[in-house]
DNA sequence: TAGTATACCTTGATAAGCAAGGTATAGCAA
DNA sequence: TTGCTATACCTTGCTTATCAAGGTATACTA
């Protein structure tokens, strides 16, 4: 595999991207945000997502900042969150990531045998 | 991740037995059949196939033979192959497997935001 | 006062992929 | 005949990603 590994590895920063994309967002609720998208049949662990928030912090796709202390007033829990904001490099990579991932997929469904669009009988996450 | 981890490390195992499903096969020519069905933008590496294979045929998805020594009489290169064919219960993980795939897949799009059937201007292999 | 939810983080084990190397056979060209 | 190339099998050591598990701390709630 030449890039294909980074493909592998490309669906978790993929999809946090995509999760930053729509909306800033921090680490423990983007953790909820996955599971919640996904249905709870796909879980991202923390010990996963928090050392790829800081990947992609290094590498400049998203940045980092710890909230102000009165946005939290009321709310239960510490009074710290740190919000991570995608950059516009980290579009770029999102958008690059993306294509990467819908040209594997189409080897797959080439592959597989499977059609466009959605047939019968199989389902989706909606 | 609960079965996620399991639908990263698919995608190889996947792929080969869709190949195998196809047409049985050995595995120097999986893996020039798997680059030329992924028109060499991806490309496994023998030391990835063959312990992928070996885990296979110990997990009985698919069972191997080596070829009677008449068969490559007339070809170049060593007269040995270990021919490789998808079993029962080969096709009932494939079939698995691509299900978690798609599934997985749907995922992806939704958060992308990426619509089923290929939009212009987002090429896919064909 | 104790439990639960929130929110951050790190460490050690496991597993997959890759690059690189090793062995061997046979055709082909110099 | 000598050496290169293609075929075909395989293993080893390194890197990297994920997970499970644990640790810290705050604040609401019973």
């Amino acid at each position: 595999m030449t890039s294909e590994k980074e493909l592998m590895a490309a669906s978790t920063s993929l999809l946090v991207l995509a999760t930053l994309n729509a909306e800033p967002s921090y680490g423990y609720e983007i953790v909820k945000r996955l599971a919640q998208n996904a249905k709870d049949l796909f879980q991202w662990q923390e010990g996963t997502i928090y050392p790829v928030l800081h990947r992609l912090e290094h590498d400049g796709l998203v940045r980092a900042q710890w909230q102000d202390a009165e946005v939290t007033r009321g709310l239960k829990g510490p009074r710290r969150r740190k919000y991570y904001y995608i950059t516009a490099k980290g579009r770029r990579a999102l958008a690059d990531k993306t294509a990467q991932w819908n040209l594997f997929h189409s080897l797959v469904e080439k592959m597989t045998g499977v059609r466009h669009g959605q047939p019968a009988g199989k389902p989706a996450l909606r």
